[in-house]
DNA sequence: TTAATTTACGTGTATCGTAAGGATA
DNA sequence: TATCCTTACGATACACGTAAATTAA
């Protein structure tokens, strides 16, 4: 058995079966591809694919075992590579991270800068996506780490670390009447037009499920993915915007007021996830402290540590 | 980075650093693995052995988190061809089980004819040990389980399952005086001599901290590590016996008399031990599931089910 | 037909074995 | 000196690439 045809397998599960581009990826053609899997099989002496006619389609139930260990003993080497690699002390790499707008925005800035200073031979890579995406790339190991606050639970690949805790901000023109109410209700919020993230993203669900709870609708006229976009639409006068308090940036948002909403809605706590079991490198941990450092320091108020 | 690199590498550290003696484990020419090794540090572009001249003697740092990922990448491998193995029905192969002599005389035999007669192909092979013998073997893949009462703590690379408890009875000839007292107490027993196993077998540290935790001091006047040598010399009028009451079979030993002592010693848990991670054929699935059935359908009261 | 996979065959690389060269106990 | 490891070199095996054959969409 070899680790190519090892590779090889694994690669094709991860392109749909596609001999072709399981070839590309490995850089080379077809047919040693097709080799490569034909002698793993006869190895194991029994099929690992589900063939209809020359087309692979799917994996065998003992292709399924297989897969299992395979992917152990393909991260194992994989760790081999990446602890000597560490051990040379090169510190130049990649490094990628999975997040959303809010993060890459709001909260990233400072980290990556801190980041740059310790290692600016390694490159950084922003994979910005939805939560489900992050997951699915953490696990699949298309990024390194990811920063979620959602739908960590799905993947029993990930280990993660809680960071801090945010909640949901209310901002509005200057003028607008909400701003006389200390602590706002959720059924003043009903009151007027609302803005806020798309569902998936940004602890949308919670929200939603706070006002239903509550026996109220809130009338939602719009939905983004990004702040930027909340912020924008908030400052057109289109309805008041509900954000992640992380959001609100005091000295540069001044067109917008902002009042804190946590008394009304949960707690929502952001992670990194990285793949069980993958060693990870020293600067990799070095940009995991810097970012606990940089929310866990922040005075801002914006967060609160776990 | 080639599996037979990592093997070469995991059987020289198992073969305390001799290239030569690793060759001959792997069926090769010393110069053959000492090429292997030098391209898998070559590869690493670091040393992963200390080296005394020529001689290798250990491992580097970087060596010994390397070992760690090379063990899991094998037993990932390695697992591959015992799917395979299992999938293609044949109910061959060898099973080794590593047990103490107590097991091997007074539990296995009916478990043995009960696989032996489901599965005649294969072969079976029990090593006899002490516990500590029995720990090493199976995180050692020596053997495939080992039943074990003690030591089962030491080892994190095991998992284990409870299989029965047992405690210890007291063995004498028919005219005994202690055969007077119904239930015989610690300080009862301390005034005759008495024989039962060594240090490190079967129980034997808690059956002395009973007597130490009385402020008594039993009177051993010999240790065996088997039963037969204990029950001879209690024939044989040494003194009493406490053996596990497993140990004592109504039917053969009619010349001793048996009083059960589970009022004065705390019952012990056998296991079932085996590798982490490994992967299960179906005919030592087979052999657990009938060492379980049997020692919980054993009506002869000698054992207590978990 | 087009796109994709398998099979056949020749080439080049890489690993093994032989044998000689050093180093250690 | 005897044992053990490394290096050099030649042979062999094996995986890859080219190209033709085969099959599905």
């Amino acid at each position: 058995m070899d680790i190519r045809q090892l590779q090889a397998m694994i690669t094709l599960i991860n392109s749909e079966f596609s001999v072709s581009r399981t070839a590309e990826k490995m850089f080379l053609v077809q047919s040693a591809v097709s080799q490569q899997l034909k002698r793993l099989e006869q190895e194991l002496g029994s099929p690992l694919f589900v063939r209809k006619g020359k087309r692979l389609t799917g994996l065998t139930e003992l292709g399924q075992q297989v897969e299992q260990q395979a992917r152990e003993s393909l991260n194992a080497v994989n760790n081999i590579k990446l602890l000597a690699l560490d051990h040379i002390q090169l510190a130049q790499g990649i490094l990628r991270i999975g997040c959303t707008h809010t993060q890459a925005r709001y909260i990233l800035p400072p980290v990556i800068k801190a980041f740059n200073k310790s290692y600016p031979e390694v490159e950084l890579q922003i994979h910005q996506g939805n939560p489900q995406q992050l997951v699915e790339w953490a696990g699949n190991d298309i990024v390194d780490f990811s920063i979620c606050t959602e739908e960590l639970a799905e993947s029993s690949k990930l280990e993660s670390i809680a960071c801090y805790q945010w909640n949901r901000s209310l901002i509005t023109l200057p003028d607008h009447p909400l701003l006389q109410i200390k602590k706002p209700a959720l059924k003043d919020l009903c009151k007027y037009p609302i803005i806020t993230y798309v569902v998936g993203f940004t602890g949308r669900q919670h929200f939603n499920n706070s006002f239903a709870k509550a026996g109220l609708k809130p009338n939602t006229v719009l939905s983004a993915a990004d702040t930027d976009i909340i912020k924008a639409y908030v400052l057109d006068g289109l309805g008041i915007g509900i954000i992640a308090n992380m959001s609100y940036n005091r000295k540069s948002d001044t067109k917008l007021k902002q009042v804190d909403l946590s008394h009304l809605f949960p707690w929502e706590t952001t992670r990194i996830a990285y793949l069980k079991n993958k060693v990870i490198r020293r600067y990799q941990q070095t940009f995991i402290d810097l970012f606990l450092q940089v929310v866990r320091q922040d005075d801002s108020n914006r967060f609160k540590a776990c």
